[in-house]
DNA sequence: AAACAAACCTGTGCGC
DNA sequence: TGCGCACAGGTTTGTT
């Protein structure tokens, strides 16, 4: 299927049978689990893909394309499965050894830095090194995951609007405290947003473990307001533009 | 170097 | 109610 497609489906199974959990990492948008004796799994969820664990014995979701199962644990109850969910089918699993990574799973050497993980490993003068060293629109920028890791398209949205940028604005023209004020919104959004378990559409896609939908759309200021009159300036309406190739939304009054 | 389009897919919401 | 079309959270690749 799809979604094991670097590997076949019986390497993965015949990698993760039987192996322990040793951790879970987020690292960017991807997550890599840590199994004993070097074993590891990637996942990502791409634009529909969902990580759930329910009991073995409830129904599966339709496109269910993974499913682990897990042994008895006191803690979370019995009879508890892992499974990947993904109707877009651009998400992906992969199992792999920890010694082929750079072969298999190659993006993850690519991250570039992730504010959550090791907000103080950027610097202001860093970051200004880092803008003023290309010439990009600052939406372009941050969807890119080689200079800064983990951040998509409501991010984005939302963290220009906080730091008072237009999305198209070049990164190699702003100001000294247009850049420290942009670094620092960076580490605000997303910590705020993690701590409202994210932010789920109109569509209900992202979900946790759990199947619960996130909380942070309820706190958006541009991302889905097209016409709406901005709440935080209350002058101008938000506008939608593309920018990267992507929809964009922001306030016109708000950012320059 | 950076911008853009296309590719990978299915589901949903809208206008007619 | 139903049909066709535009569009959607991401990333890679190839072309201007």
């Amino acid at each position: 299927m799809r979604t094991v497609r670097r590997t076949s489906s019986a390497a993965l199974v015949a990698g993760l049978d039987g192996v322990t959990v040793r951790g879970v990492e987020r690292r960017g948008k991807y997550l890599v689990l840590r199994f004993d004796e070097g074993a590891r799994a990637m996942i990502h969820l791409r634009m529909s893909g969902q990580v759930l664990i329910a009991g073995r014995t409830d129904p599966r979701p339709a496109h269910t394309h993974v499913v682990m199962g897990l042994s008895d644990d006191a803690e979370r109850g019995r009879g508890e499965e892992v499974r990947f969910v993904d109707p877009r089918t651009f998400g992906e699993v992969v199992a792999y050894r920890e010694a082929d990574a750079a072969v298999l799973v190659p993006e993850l050497d690519r991250l570039g830095w992730d504010p959550l993980l090791e907000p103080e490993a950027m610097t202001p003068r860093r970051w200004r090194a880092l803008l003023a060293g290309r010439r990009r629109q600052l939406k372009a920028l941050l969807l890119d995951q080689h200079p800064v890791a983990g951040i998509g398209n409501i991010y984005s949205d939302e963290i220009l609007h906080r730091a008072r940028l237009r999305p198209g604005r070049r990164s190699d023209d702003l100001s000294a405290q247009q850049a420290r004020r942009l670094l620092g919104t960076i580490g605000e959004v997303l910590a705020e947003a993690v701590a409202h378990g994210g932010s789920s559409l109109r569509d209900a896609q992202y979900v946790d473990v759990d199947g619960r939908q996130g909380g942070y759309q309820a706190f958006h200021r541009v991302v889905d307001k097209e016409g709406h009159w901005c709440g935080t300036c209350d002058r101008a309406r938000i506008r939608r533009s593309v920018a990267a190739g992507r929809s964009s939304y922001w306030c016109p009054w708000c950012q320059r």
